[in-house]
DNA sequence: AAAACAAAGTTAAATTAAGTTAAAAAGCTC
DNA sequence: GAGCTTTTTAACTTAATTTAACTTTGTTTT
């Protein structure tokens, strides 16, 4: 399971987030200031980095540079108090995979950590270079969707929400999911925005009858094919 | 972390900067005048020169003119009160490698300071020879490409987008990085520019459909090969 | 089973991002 | 300072994504 460096100054917090963490399963290393979190993250490797912001020694944003030019490309999740704008966009240009401002609930921090683990190991997972899907050839990487007619180019949303129906080919992939992995946040728009990308697909599919993008009302869609 | 000599009389001025910088984790060496700034300068070493224009002793200018004389690749950042063009023009000629006029938002300068670091670094840093892209081979310090159709040399733009693009290589450059390091600020002129050198590299590798730099919409650039 | 509600589907318009080409401006070199 | 190269600006085109308005389908309530 994924091991997770933390460092967050408010101790009690930190020990919250700690303990729950650790019981959904995931290996947290706490530090409280932004000093010792380098020094560890030198020394031990992680999956992912929880930064609060607001730290004593380095703050978050200068300790994700620093931590970022040792590994390239560990994700981190920001944390603070503060739903400051210019905070958001100097964490961004950090290169903060995701952000969260306190207060949150642990769940919500949860579905987040999931979701970029998700997107990080995917990538670099073995990623399929094709899935067949009946008459069909799928390449995520070049984003191209070949049929008998030719090669279509799919835009970056298309091809990436192609994809999660392709790796969860004949199941469920949940709404959720896929909104938290495509488009970081699963509110209304971003909601309506994926079922445009829906149509979309479904159009360009509909060339071969054997497949075809199901909804199951209330959960997801499966991608149905041989 | 870098070393920055800090030239400033304005002493309020001053202890801000030196403030904020080492808050982000830099070392700074706080000099009120240039003579002493000049004195300091030859026994320490700096990573970078932060120079006020209008300084007791020795103006930024000429400082900058005998810091270049001790050591030639020393990058400066003017600080000037007056966004007189003449200054500017002098600066320029001194050898400045940015610019910033006062009132100026410190979180402006942190972006700019770290944006020269990153480009002197990331010469000393081992740069590889060659990268091989498809039938092209890339070249980055002799900025050549070179194909089947024989050499092709690059402008120092070009060269340094594909550079960065071949770092990336198959994953996402981001925009805002690409464009703070080639040129500096990210505004939308730049950024135009910067479509521009897409367009243009773009046509130098149409040579190998295996090569190619995707468009990741809002986010940047991915330069695909196998 | 009709009404009420919620979820999903469709299509088009609006918005924003990126691409292209040419011309203008800025930098060099001799 | 003429003649070259490089870079930026401009004008315009194309494309990706989101928003909106409206329709259909499914689920729950009474």
């Amino acid at each position: 399971m994924a091991k997770i460096l933390l460092a967050e100054d408010d101790i009690n917090l930190g020990i919250l987030l700690t303990d729950y963490l650790e019981a959904k399963g995931y290996r947290v290393v706490h530090l409280s200031d932004g000093k010792q979190a380098l020094e560890t993250f030198r020394t031990e490797t992680f999956d992912l980095c929880l930064l609060d912001i607001m730290l004593p020694e380095i703050d978050g944003i200068n300790l994700a540079r620093k931590i970022r030019k040792i590994e390239k490309e560990i994700p981190f999740i920001f944390l603070t108090a503060k739903s400051l704008e210019k905070d958001k966009l100097e964490g961004f240009s950090a290169g903060a995979d995701d952000y969260i401002t306190k207060p949150f609930s642990m769940e919500e921090l949860l579905y987040r950590i999931e979701a970029i683990l998700r997107r990080t190991r995917s990538y670099t997972d073995e990623e399929p270079e094709e899935y067949k899907l009946g008459s069909f050839t799928f390449y995520p990487l070049t984003q191209v969707l070949e049929s008998d007619e030719g090669p279509k180019k799919l835009t970056t949303k298309e091809s990436e929400l192609l994809r999660l129906l392709c790796k969860n080919k004949n199941e469920v992939l949940e709404r959720n999911y896929a909104l938290r992995t495509i488009w970081v946040d699963d509110n209304y728009f971003n909601a309506r925005s994926m079922d445009v990308y829906i149509t979309k697909l479904r159009k360009y599919l509909k060339g071969d009858p054997s497949i075809s993008i199901l909804n199951v009302h209330g959960k997801g869609y499966r991608l149905l094919c041989q």
